[in-house]
RNA sequence: GCCUAUGUAGCUCAGCGGUAGAGCACUUCCUUGGUAAGGAAGAGGUCGCGGGUUCAAUUCCCGCCAUCGGCUCCA
């Protein structure tokens, strides 16, 4: 007998060698159907697998990670079973679950691939294979035993993944015909999945390296549901509704033309009314900062860029450089403001009294981004940072790094960005190489941003080789409406910068020393940060009034009535509404009694009569009386800056 | 940059080797407590751009541009 402890503590009794599934069985049949996998000693395993010594288990069902995990992975392999069977001699890559789903890279030979048309009869087949009901059997096998398996079958990616894997690790899953490298854990057998969808196809590099094969990536889900999937689907449905592009177009926020070009975004009115808002707001709060605002130029010498080493780096991939009338002189389109910021340092001798400088400035920048990375407002090849560069004795260094963070925290709380992600990217320790600077500042820098963290209590993700390549930093991501991650604000400490442009001051000993600089955008960039909130605030958040015009982003039940009110104030000055509903009817004029319905909507016009009084209204419709249009314009420009102001507040 | 798909009216899309259609929106008029209402008339498109095949190309072929979904990249 052994000893299986439960999450509870608990502690019972079971044969030596029983399983999960088995333990499951006999506390309730509900769970015995419910359960996926389990967690024994921390470690994920099938249902089947036998116990053979004391453990602690954890059964795990759809709603922990690992249990949908293993979920999702059978249904790789089942997919995988469908096209081998539809595709004989296809051959195999990797088919791991992610986030919301699973993929599987697959080579279906010389020319052929397999397309949207295809998808299904792969789903028909997968469906087939989930109703017989096939037992998945985990095996270990030796690594000469496992090569010579897939080699026989031709399976070369397979083989190469053998090749680098330690004898006595290696097992394999086998269901009906089909059999997988794979270190699992899977489900008992395939009749758990009963909804199948094959979402898309994509090519995709072999081990993510772009000088290998690219083989074609199919991304399905499946559900135990038929209902969880139609609700899934249905969820991507109304996402798609939240993209910023399209909202974007609609009301007339931004706009791209081919004339222009690709990625070079247009602000129309009502966007840059937006825009030029949340400039404003975060312009208040680097005033109390003790930010100063600068302005540079567009352009710059290639000089300054050799010397700031981005030349070397990313000069062959950016735009290239504008000649003169001169022979040799060559600027370039300004691809980031540190150097320019770095000269207005060297404006004039500094002191330790002058430190901390903070230099602000809405810096519009031009990078070259590879044309099929380009994406709505989100990657663009024009774009204006947010940025400033604060210049700072290596004591203050964790000081002015804290600062920033609350800049970061004020801001994403004003505007309700709740679940943002931090990441702290730091150097490859593998591949210093690719990065330039000494050691010491490295560690120095990588070492600051740790503790800062640590000392706000900020969970952040740490990840090696993310560094930009002067410097570690601190991102924050935010995912858009279908759940990619877009990297916004972020915080860079840089120790090599100063260094190449002999950057200076004073000290207290009347000796000489090298500032330090940190980077910082905490909105990223304005292109970036209005496309992310846009598909944050669908349905939520009006974004701001003032008494003569109004941009009302998409609206919730919490703040529907204040858009309600407006729009019918407005409406009756009769000033145009522009409605988006359901039945995407847009640009009509507005209907009275349409007001309440309709997810979101703009209005921005000139109000005509000011003395003109309105009925107000309040949740639940119950006339509160009248007052006067501008009183009211007025009040709801207040409470609506109150709300924003009251969370702004610094603690 | 790579793989797949797409590009037709303001929007969403249908269509097809014989020089274009629907719904919504728009304009004018009529009607109406079945109300994101109904009717009549109207306006609006060198069918992404450039080549080629053909008597004839929006349709077939090639190239380019742009866009979608991914991969790679992201100072």
């Amino acid at each position: 007998m052994i000893k299986i402890t439960f999450p509870d503590n608990s502690v019972r009794e079971f044969e030596k060698g029983t399983t999960a599934l088995r333990i499951a069985e006999s506390i309730s049949s509900r769970l015995a159907q419910e359960v996926l996998a389990a967690s024994v000693n921390g470690e994920t395993w099938d249902l089947t697998r036998p116990i053979l010594e004391d453990s602690s288990l954890k059964l795990l069902k759809w709603d922990d990670e690992e249990g949908k995990h293993a979920y999702w992975h059978s249904s790789a392999h089942l997919m995988a079973e469908a096209l081998q069977e539809l595709y004989p001699g296809i051959k195999f890559g990797i088919g791991p679950a992610i986030e919301n789903g699973f993929y599987y890279d697959i080579d279906a030979g010389e020319g052929a691939s397999i397309k949207e048309a295809d998808f299904p009869a792969i789903e028909k087949k997968m469906q087939e294979l989930a109703a017989a009901k096939e037992d998945i059997q985990r095996k270990s096998i030796s690594k000469s035993d496992a090569l010579k398996m897939f080699s026989d079958r031709n399976e070369t990616y397979k083989v190469e993944l053998i090749n680098e894997l330690e004898d006595g690790t290696i097992t394999t899953y086998t269901q009906g015909n089909f059999t997988d490298l794979c270190r699992g854990p899977h489900l008992p057998n395939t009749s758990y999945i009963k909804a199948v969808k094959v979402l898309s196809s994509a090519g995709a590099y072999w081990r993510g390296d772009e000088k290998r094969p690219q083989l074609t990536r199919l991304y399905g889900i499946t559900f135990p549901k038929k209902k969880m999937l139609d609700e899934y689907l249905e969820m991507l449905e109304e996402a798609k509704k939240r993209d910023h592009r399209k909202i974007g177009k609609e009301l007339e926020l931004f706009a791209f033309s081919q004339n222009v070009g690709a990625g070079l975004p247009l602000w129309l009115p009502k966007g840059t009314q937006l825009r030029l808002r949340l400039e404003e707001f975060l312009k208040k709060i680097q005033q109390q900062f003790e930010y100063q605002q600068v302005i540079t130029p567009h352009i710059g010498s290639k000089q300054l860029y050799v010397t700031s080493g981005h030349y070397a780096k990313y000069g062959k991939d950016s735009f290239q450089p504008i000649h003169t009338p001169e022979e040799g002189e060559e600027f370039l389109l300004k691809p980031m403001n540190c150097p320019h910021h770095c000269e207005i340092y060297k404006t004039f001798p500094r002191s330790y009294k002058d430190l901390p400088l903070r230099l602000a400035e809405f810096g519009t920048v031009y990078r070259y981004e590879q044309s099929g990375e380009l994406h709505g407002l989100t990657r663009v090849r024009g774009f204006t940072q947010d940025d400033a560069h604060i210049f700072c004795t290596p004591e203050q260094v964790k000081n002015e790094f804290l600062k920033v963070m609350d800049i970061i925290f004020i801001i994403f709380k004003a505007l309700d960005f709740k679940d943002f992600e931090a990441q702290i990217s730091l150097r490859d320790p593998e591949n210093k190489e690719k990065y330039i600077g000494e050691d010491e500042n490295w560690e120095k820098a990588e070492r600051a941003i740790v503790e800062a963290c640590r000392e706000k209590g900020l969970k952040a993700r740490i990840e090696l080789g993310e560094a930009a390549f002067y410097g570690p930093k601190l991102d924050f991501m935010v995912k858009d409406a279908l759940g990619r991650r877009w990297q916004l604000g972020t915080i860079q400490v840089d120790y090599n910068l100063p260094e190449r442009f002999e950057l200076e001051y004073t000290g207290a000993d009347n000796q000489k020393h090298r500032p330090v600089m940190i980077h910082r955008a905490p909105f990223g960039s304005m292109e970036r940060f209005v496309a992310v909130l846009i598909e944050h605030t669908a349905g939520k958040f009006p974004l701001w009034l003032t008494p003569t015009q109004a941009v009302v982003l998409p609206v919730s039940e919490k703040f529907n009535d204040y858009a309600y009110r407006v729009a019918k104030t407005l409406k009756m000055q009769n000033i145009r509404a522009e409605v988006d509903d359901r039945n995407e009817k847009v640009g009509r004029k507005i209907r009275d009694n349409e007001l309440k319905r309709i997810p979101y909507l703009l209005i921005v016009g000139e109000k005509e009569t000011e003395n003109e009084e309105v009925s107000v209204r309040k949740q639940g419709g119950i006339d509160q009386g009248t007052e006067k249009l501008t009183t009211f314009a007025e009040r709801m420009t207040k409470e609506i800056e109150d709300m924003m102001s009251t969370q702004t507040t610094i603690n």
